[in-house]
DNA sequence: CAAAATTGTTAGACACGTCTAACAATTATA
DNA sequence: TATAATTGTTAGACGTGTCTAACAATTTTG
């Protein structure tokens, strides 16, 4: 029994058709092609063809004319593109107060190119931001003051914590 | 006088060709286009056909077996993609504390898709945490813990701080 | 300096993902 | 329910960027 090679990686816009199709299936709602040629701003014959080609890998349920739907597999796919989505979201909105709707955008172009350690730290990080007291509450009014006057609130060291550069 | 209207923006593969040119260059070098195609992976013809491209544009100089040479516009797109990688580098390798190469590599793939108000602001953040003692220097130990053990060094509060592992 | 090796170009194929135009199926409505 | 409106599909063109194969120029070297 010869296993399955592991799939080859989604391009961007195949990754993007499988996160459009995720989202407006939530709560099992029917989803029609219509919807994803708008949500993703391409014609609807992108969308057909795109559908086509996912059904050929089995990663969408597709019939003429008819449902679609996630399979398993692509439901995996389609969760781990939003999963990355929301952190790239979180982390330029909140810890970097990049205004929500550059924010969704920066993150639906980096969600499928940044790599996986990368994506663990900067998940893990959001996460220190919001757990850490000086990270969540300090970290970021201390931050907004810098971004303002382009230097750190005077006497902000103690003293040359750490080595000085 | 009609203004030249604004360039469109190049493609990711456009920005990669003026910025491997802008770096092999460095130091007024004679660029080549082995090298070129070296640096980017690709074989000649695409680099060929990308001068060529490039040089319509006015972006590049470059003639038939001779010599490559960004033009003053080529030199402004060619050092703004390397200051967003540069930038980004910075971020993944220093903030996050990725390894270096994973790091490059994201900062390649990420260079052309970040949105101007998100790039200057994580250029402002990296600043931020280089001058800030706090951000700086206990920072990122505080979190290493984190990443290490998943929670803050308890009583991280104020007295917590400066400690490590 | 002439042959050999290397570097560069041209021509043309191809994969990908988009689009428009034309047509087909489905759904809404008069 | 017949017709109109909407939604979906097919066919095929197109732009981008890559590649291979063949050839041309340049450079190296014996």
């Amino acid at each position: 029994m010869v296993r399955q090679e592991a799939q080859r990686e989604q391009s961007a816009s195949m990754e993007d058709y499988l996160e459009a199709i995720a989202m407006l299936g939530e709560g099992k709602k029917v989803v029609k092609v219509k919807q994803i040629s708008e949500m993703l701003r391409v014609k609807m014959p992108s969308v057909t063809s795109a559908l086509k080609k996912l059904s050929e890998q089995e990663l969408v349920e597709h019939e003429r004319y008819g449902h679609i739907k996630l399979t398993p597999q692509g439901d995996r796919v389609a969760r781990d593109v939003i999963c990355r989505h929301e952190a790239l979201t979180r982390f330029f909105a909140q810890a970097l107060g990049i205004d929500r709707e550059t924010a969704e955008e920066d993150a639906c172009k980096i969600e499928h190119v940044i790599s996986p350690p990368s994506m663990e730290r900067l998940v893990k990080f959001v996460e220190f931001l919001e757990a850490c007291p000086l990270g969540g509450a300090n970290f970021p009014s201390r931050y907004e003051y810098y971004l303002e006057h382009g230097e750190l609130p005077q006497r902000c060291s103690k003293r040359g914590v750490g080595k000085g550069k």
